[in-house]
DNA sequence: TCTTGACTTGAAGTCAACTTCAAGTTCTAC
DNA sequence: GTAGAACTTGAAGTTGACTTCAAGTCAAGA
């Protein structure tokens, strides 16, 4: 008798709106029981699990993602705190390299900017990985905290 | 008479599609003449400005930052080493801005992952700006190569 | 001249991660 | 017992940056 939760006092104390939280559960990344008149009542365990989404889609990591990465713990038993870090542990490497990405991008602006150049095919900063062709439709995404707009120019 | 370039042409050379030449056009990124059969022709100097966007697409910024960025150029000529340049400035707060967040991520990372604690009010990855509401519907976004998918987990 | 490939348009589709809506149902406090 | 807040559902809308489609028009070489 754990899972005695709303959905508004876990969204409330998760940060997730409610909307949000159905979302969640329809792509398996959380669940929730029922009343007996249909409504959720959710076990405690969700808010641990949704701190663990919310950590890494600030680490970047798409739903799909996580969803196989929630997959990944035990049934049966609560999470131990053993488990959320083997899970969480592949996130250093994951921000190592976007940092290094961005760093790149950084040192090669410096020397571009001042050059001018932005040519095409050679300036780091208009081709930073040498490839000439982008691939698919849709958009690309990064953790909402860490683009903020600036405001001149 | 040096916009003689065809949409293909530009294309092929600028690595962006067709689809996307017109798409940037009707947003007022770019333009093109037109022939006696209402077909474009572009003037080199488009390509300049494409590289530019691509730039500017891989340090983060909106199609409507880099228009405005854009409208600043000078009219009636053709833009100097000067000009780019001094559009151009701005990014390199803006990456530093951006390396410093995802820094700043990472080392909380690093304490975080040990104790496995992921609270949602007190872990700084689980809420790295100690905000609890995000806002907005719709998606965030982060230059296209900088965000590479990770191969286990 | 003819064919074929390149081009034109507006409208609609895509993707991720949600939100909003409408229309109805349940829970809880009085 | 009832008001009203909270809940339920599926469907459709939102955002940014494009792509895809259908139905036709243009350009260039043989």
């Amino acid at each position: 008798m754990a899972d005695q939760l709303t959905v508004a006092e876990v969204a409330a104390r998760s940060g997730f709106a409610p909307s949000a939280l159905r979302f969640y559960e329809r792509r398996g990344l959380i669940e929730a029981g029922r009343t007996s008149g249909n409504q959720r009542r959710y076990h405690r365990d969700v808010l641990r699990r949704l701190a663990f989404i919310a950590a890494a889609r600030h680490v970047g990591l798409t739903l799909d993602e996580i969803r196989a990465a929630l997959d990944t713990l035990p049934e049966g038993r609560s999470p131990t705190r053993r488990d959320w870090t083997r899970i969480s542990r592949h996130w250093r490497a994951r921000l190592d390299a976007e940092i290094d990405a961005l760093r790149q991008l950084r040192d090669g602006l410096d020397g571009c900017i001042g050059c001018g150049c932005l040519s095409l095919d050679r300036c780091v900063i208009s081709n930073p990985d040498d490839t000439v062709a982008p691939r698919g439709p849709g958009a690309v995404f990064l953790p909402r905290p860490l683009h903020p707009p600036v405001e001149d120019l």
